[in-house]
DNA sequence: CGTTAGCACTCAGCGGTTTCGAGTGCTAAC
DNA sequence: GTTAGCACTCGAAACCGCTGAGTGCTAACG
């Protein structure tokens, strides 16, 4: 893909797309020429230009307007052409600061990070919470609310508190729960959630179980606390922010974005996915792709604690956006947070 | 005030009220004489009109435009004219549907109760969590995280399960912990935060505290975890739907009123001040008073459990609102999770 | 042969004018 | 007290022509 791009290509491309991304208007070829003097005439860009939209990186909204990188020109821009800015002190504390309260919870941890990624980018903060099968074990106490009904209270080992109601069909005693209580805490602890359930249907499948009853109902009552997946929590902050954007100056777009944001799963999807990758990844809604959010990009890292990879966080913000900024600030933030989720779980 | 004003007065100042809410476009007095036929001249109702906006019942944006009301005149027509409708049973039936899952936790319960709010209404839900300081003490467990930082999670009568980590000055043994957390969950049960509070201090006066170890430490442990006012939890559901409102077609308010979202103190606010009161509350926001939410009214109305009131919910909208419509909805919605919260609490 | 100057053409956006119509207030007659 | 009539106001929409940024194409240039 590259190769068919000289370098003056790329050069020009380049010089087009940063523009357009503080202007947020259609770049024209006079004003390339102007604005980066690279020895060449006006009309000689516009050759170039209109190279350039053949191969699908440019568009030009109307025809005596200039043009605007394409979804597809964004991602070179990206991937071959960007050179990340490293952050400054000043702002690298500026992120910092924000997590120095003490005693944060891990949502609370996780909605701070939220909003200094919002309000460091200016673009809307976006940040999912560990999902239960990827915790580790520490603590659950199981309280009857009424005949039958229980409630369980999760902790994980890194302070995450996850809480369910579960329904029993024969009631329970007090003490009986309590034996359970005490023999889970004891049975369970360090372990994950992924193996505590394949050890529950082992153990299910295995006779011992059929004769001792206790046995039998703690793997009953497990089974249940852990059945649904709870996770997925998703923390948006600042999507009034993106309300700044001349590119949300039409309403409908923004409607569509808003109902994304309440609606969650798409977003999920989308975090979901990058979490299986190392590092900072892009996402580009272009018209073809994730169409809920075109004319959107999502960049997004993954933060982790001692056990390895647990969320993901980043920034949701018009296609055009100062990545080179953007991106560090996503990156930091993620290793900031992996950094406290290390020290806590002490 | 009322008294200033005729029956044939309040008529066409009902009419007027009820054709902007379904138009949203300034009311002439042509308009009324046609679509209410009340054996009056357009010139008759023209100078009833101007009388209305003597008294400060009506605007008109501009000199040749119809009169839309003011705030004063939903707030008279609100409190003086207003039919309320009953629900019927299909729209009843629908609100309910929307709790028949089983095992809803509280959080989740007053999320779905935000739900229905904004789709039934096709405006924005709001909800507002019970505080801390109103619920009635269950169960409560410490978990040591580290060296000197304890988790506590703390389950009230109704199930609500809130969090917080404490930090310690000296280090606690693990069986010192259980110790407490036993005392504490044999104490305290079926007390209000309220009556623990008090009751933490006058120990605390105490001499016995001075010379029993283990006492001073449950004193100083359960004053901590339950110090900072946790509550005032706000569930905010449905905001898009607010963009299809015309008066939101302007850009400038809408940024405002999604700010004013996601800070949310304004809302806890007015949601404490509506807790105060008994039934159907309703703020309207004009030009003066609550000016961050200018043009919408907020109609509320509190839930409870056994003990009493302990949270408000409702709905946020254009002052131009079917509130014939809307009261009744969020009273029924408000009754509904009232009675669900006393049937779980058994 | 790549680069550039020149030129005719396109078209969104802006500002000004006009028209239209809904609505008003006032006055005089019923 | 009510109504018809009338002159007036003013926003919204339609229309118009201009401007300027931008284009593609062609022919000349080094």
């Amino acid at each position: 893909m590259a190769a068919d791009l000289n370098e003056r290509g790329r050069l020009i491309l380049e010089a087009i797309i940063e523009d357009y991304i503080d202007s947020a208007e259609p770049i024209g070829s006079r004003s390339v020429t102007r604005r980066h003097q690279m020895g060449l005439s006006p009309a000689t860009v516009r050759n170039v230009m209109a190279d350039l939209e053949e191969m699908g990186y440019l568009v030009s909204p109307h025809t005596s307007a200039g043009r605007i990188p394409t979804g597809k020109g964004y991602r070179f821009y990206i991937d071959s052409l960007l050179q990340i800015r490293q952050l400054t002190l000043q702002e690298k504390m500026k992120l910092e600061q924000q997590y120095r309260f003490k005693g944060l919870r891990i949502e609370e941890l996780l909605q701070e990070a939220g909003k200094a990624l919002s309000a460091i980018s200016s673009y809307t903060g976006i940040v999912m919470a560990p999902r239960l099968a990827t915790t580790v074990f520490r603590h659950i106490e199981f309280i009857r609310l009424s005949q039958g009904k229980i409630l369980v209270v999760f902790v994980s080992q890194s302070g995450l508190v996850q809480n369910k109601i579960i329904e029993l069909e024969e009631p329970i005693g007090q003490e009986e729960l309590e034996r359970i209580t005490n023999y889970l805490n004891h049975t369970l602890t360090g372990k994950t959630i992924q193996e505590i359930k394949e050890m529950i249907l082992d153990e299910m499948a295995q006779e011992k179980a059929l004769y001792n009853q206790m046995l039998k109902r703690a793997l009953m009552l497990s089974g249940e606390a852990l059945k649904d997946e709870l996770g997925g929590q998703v923390f948006i902050e600042g999507a009034s922010n993106i309300m700044e954007q001349p590119e949300f100056y039409d309403l409908e777009k923004m409607k569509r974005l808003f109902r994304t944001f309440e609606q969650k799963s798409l977003l999920v999807d989308l975090l979901d996915k990058s979490q299986k990758a190392e590092g900072v990844q892009i996402f580009i809604g272009s018209a073809t792709e994730y169409t809920e959010i075109e004319g959107c990009s999502l960049i997004t890292s993954t933060y982790s604690n001692r056990q390895g990879t647990i969320g993901t966080l980043g920034v949701i913000g018009p296609n055009r956006m100062p990545y080179s900024m953007v991106i560090p600030i996503v990156d930091y933030t993620a290793k900031l947070v992996s950094q406290i989720l290390a020290i806590e779980s002490d």
